[in-house]
DNA sequence: TTGTACGCGTTATCAT
DNA sequence: ATGATAACGCGTACAA
């Protein structure tokens, strides 16, 4: 009863097997194997003769058969908040070139920002024994970090360095960006200093960079930050209503660090609408450095993060594991402040 | 010999099976199977015993085993030209949102605009065995037809209805787009009109927004639209370099149709830096309506097209033929010219 | 360099 | 409602 076939696979998906292959070519199913997997082992003429059959069968390789024999799977895990922010799309698109080239494929994540979807998510990949995760943040619950430790899959976290990392991390210091705006805001000489980002138990990286900005304005003796914190996800429009509210609880401000460039972008189009002149009346710092930070006017003031380079980082950080460096140092990015018009 | 461990997979990882499920919760491995997949099929006494050794050994079931048993993958391939356009990855995570309800994952592959390389990577795909593809447009090599047709996956192609897809898609008309921003722009008074978008060999569906760009304007009895191919992936900056492509080459125009807002963003705000006055002097009309569009200054006349519905219904879509519907008809999505105040 | 034997962990089938 | 048995397609180990 040779050519049974089950599921929903759609008929003639996977009809041609390795052994098709192998008496088509006169070979072993073995001999096979060694030509897709290490053609070195074999000689010219028999990988030829191999290579012949599988282009005539048009033979394609079950990758879950090789999983299951080989115990190793080929995919990688990567978990972010969204897809929706150019920050992390640009961030997997890297994650996802890198690996590639490794014949090692992505799946993909949305926690939405939740750290109970998150561990939800992880318990649902762990079931395609990915090679590795790569998370977003350090926060996460007791039970995701248990679901990993057990697994023994190797971790590796970004956007954060601020605290210690599962197993390594690939990021940077969110307090430190936020210090470094702060510091720029008191230096040019604004006093009542606003922050507008995620709320704190969503975003704990935009936490962090709350954190940097308070700390900065401390050590300049300026009053501590009123803070607007937005329920997540949110729109680029929500960067106007964060506008509005720090407007309406605390009219004398005459700063806003906003944690996205894209909350900052919209409050910055929506001054130049009403007639509030940036920065004299309120000076606008974003985060990210998104496309048209550059272009409008004033061009914005903001902390460029390359998340790009964090996603092939942390690719390769999940690949030097792999390929049995036990403990790779985490690697830290240097964030770089922008200083443009606005701020 | 049990507990053999191979490959790189790493310790711990899979080291309980359903079998030592099955020992503890003393019934067959065949009943934990049906536990997990049809609890419905047995008792409830067994069930909790079994939902009880589950979670004491900390079992998490093994999905290659379960994909070469089954014959059936729970991954669906998704191939964009970048994740880095806030329409695609937009258009993605709505996939994701909608197949993660039914327990399906989805892979990812990046074309950077190149049919080669999509077929190169429908080719690896293959090898997952996945449920179905969902592919950008409607524009494949030879080769690439070939694989999908044997492999008999199902595929949806999304983003153009133009022509006949392979099997079924989820888009919308780039022509009817192209030529609704045609007719606008030439019944508000513009003459000279240019067009700035990707390479036609490199993006139909840009092309086809040209066609349809072309068709209104001779409708119109207006000269034949001047063309600027951006070479891909293009950056936002490019839009710049585009309206100097077209001030240059000719400099009477009077509007220019760009095929992504984030070109007529960038083209818009440069206008205003250099005191070139919009719409007046220079009519702009963008395609996507993204975030920003509505903000800027004037704000954006562009075409809305709804890419996350366009993720969501291509899934639909898929879901629907794996559910057993032979030839679910493809879903054309109505765009919308938003006129604003560029244009 | 190539072939043989076996096991990977699960689901489908059929029997009870 | 539950169990026994046989695949699923491939890689590993070892023999030739």
């Amino acid at each position: 009863m040779r050519r049974r076939r089950f599921g929903n696979a759609p008929a003639g998906a996977g009809v041609v097997t390795m052994s098709d292959v192998a008496s088509r070519a006169g070979v072993s199913a073995q001999t096979v194997s060694r030509v897709i997997g290490r053609p070195e082992m074999v000689t010219e003429e028999t990988r030829k003769r191999v290579h012949d059959a599988i282009r005539e069968l048009n033979y394609i390789p079950n990758e879950a058969a090789r999983n299951l024999a080989s115990n190793s799977s080929r995919v990688v895990a990567v978990i972010i908040p969204t897809l929706s922010s150019s920050a992390f799309s640009a961030q997997v698109k890297a994650t996802i070139d890198t690996l590639e080239l490794r014949g090692i494929s992505v799946v993909i994540g949305n926690s939405e920002y939740s750290v109970l979807r998150e561990e939800q998510i992880i318990q649902t990949l762990l079931e395609r024994r990915p090679m590795g995760f790569i998370l977003t943040g350090l926060h996460h619950t007791p039970r995701a970090k248990d679901l990993l430790r057990q697994s023994g899959v190797p971790v590796v976290e970004t956007w954060d360095t601020d605290t210690a990392p599962l197993d390594c991390a690939a990021g940077f210091s969110n307090i430190a960006a936020g210090h470094d705006v702060g510091s720029l805001l008191a230096a040019r000489g604004s006093r009542r200093i606003a922050f507008v980002g995620g709320a704190a138990h969503q975003d704990s990286r935009a936490n962090g960079r709350f954190i940097g900005l308070a700390k900065a304005l401390e050590e300049a003796d300026l009053p501590p930050p009123l803070r607007i914190e937005l329920v997540l996800p949110m729109s680029t429009q929500d960067g106007i209503s964060g506008l509005d509210q720090v407007m309406q609880k605390a009219p004398m401000t005459d700063a806003i660090f906003f944690s996205a460039d894209s909350l900052a972008l919209a409050a910055l189009l929506e001054c130049n609408r009403r007639g509030l002149r940036v920065p004299e009346q309120l000076a606008i710092c974003g985060f990210g450095d998104f496309d048209l930070a550059s272009l409008v006017t004033p061009a914005l003031t903001t902390v460029k993060i390359q998340p790009d380079v964090m996603g092939r980082t942390s690719a390769e950080l999940l690949l030097a594991r792999l390929d049995g460096d036990d403990k790779p140092a985490s690697v830290i990015l240097q964030h770089q402040l922008i200083r443009r018009g606005s701020a």
